[in-house]
DNA sequence: GAAACTAATTAAGTTTCTTATCTACCTTTG
DNA sequence: CAAAGGTAGATAAGAAACTTAATTAGTTTC
């Protein structure tokens, strides 16, 4: 509430996010999912359909590991694979209806979780984080267009 | 910059944080730990010593698996176990200086990107961002009573 | 002080990854 | 256009990181 523009500490921020990072981590999910199973889902239900390299680039993991990762998710309904028109090598991978439920119903739960967390704070806080959610999307833009 | 208190969208932070968490848990490590050994080397990092089973629930997985992680972190000198002198069954797990200076490195990796993704905002946008950031620590310590 | 409980370990098996190799298609170049 | 090299993905074998189940040793309770 000291609209003074203090400087921004990088070493607290990150301290913050690593925090939230350790405590969104451990979600129970309902299917048993492993974390990068989880985040090639979300990865494509957020950006599309993608080629089984570009999931090796985003996800760090091994080309191979990405080649399991989803021949188990199409074996139980979450992703499609679909020749890719333009390159007779390439297959893009698609989520079904079925695996983006599971994306939005893992988001449920972490909006659901942080609600009754923020639903504990100040209005005045409230409105902090507010001010600064356009600042922190610009931030992981940034990060995403980087690497 | 306007001040008129917005209301929270808890759906856009959780979403913020989301690409926040997947874009940290894929830095690289130098040493080849796994991602609940590195955790366990954090939680002791920041709380201090503690026994084998308040690492099981604060990790989330097995207690078997944490006395496997332990042995191991122990075998290469990052962690040490010593008694509980008010409880002959337990263990107390401190972490050792190598230990802390692989936590300490991988924060100065994370605050070192960080700062560069930092240096491209505004500086309104850097204000905001620090003007948020007791709430945002308050939500996470909110969350740590909770469970 | 015997029974029930708790902390940690050990053993064995499963899942999830990696490395190494292979096939198929694409692109380039002589 | 045919051969050479490059790229996309799949497969096999093995390593790493977990799980479940059973075991040991110490603690609490009645």
């Amino acid at each position: 509430m000291s609209p003074r523009s203090p400087e921004l500490s990088i070493a607290e921020l990150t301290s913050v996010l690593e925090n939230f990072t350790r405590m969104s981590i451990r979600l129970p999910s309902v299917q048993r999912l492993s974390f990068t199973t989880l985040s090639v889902l979300h990865t494509l239900s957020q950006r599309g359909p993608k080629r089984l390299t570009e999931l090796t680039a985003s996800e760090q993991v091994t080309q191979s590991a990405i080649t399991q990762i989803v021949t188990k998710l199409e074996r139980d309904g979450l992703v499609r694979r679909e020749p890719d028109p333009s390159d007779g090598r390439a297959v893009l991978v698609h989520v079904t209806p079925a695996g983006a439920a599971i994306v939005d119903g893992r988001r449920a739960e972490r909006i659901a979780r942080l609600t009754e967390l923020a639903d504990q704070l100040t209005p005045a806080e409230r409105a902090a984080i507010a001010a600064a959610l356009p600042a922190l999307a610009r931030l992981v833009e940034l990060s995403q267009q980087q690497h």
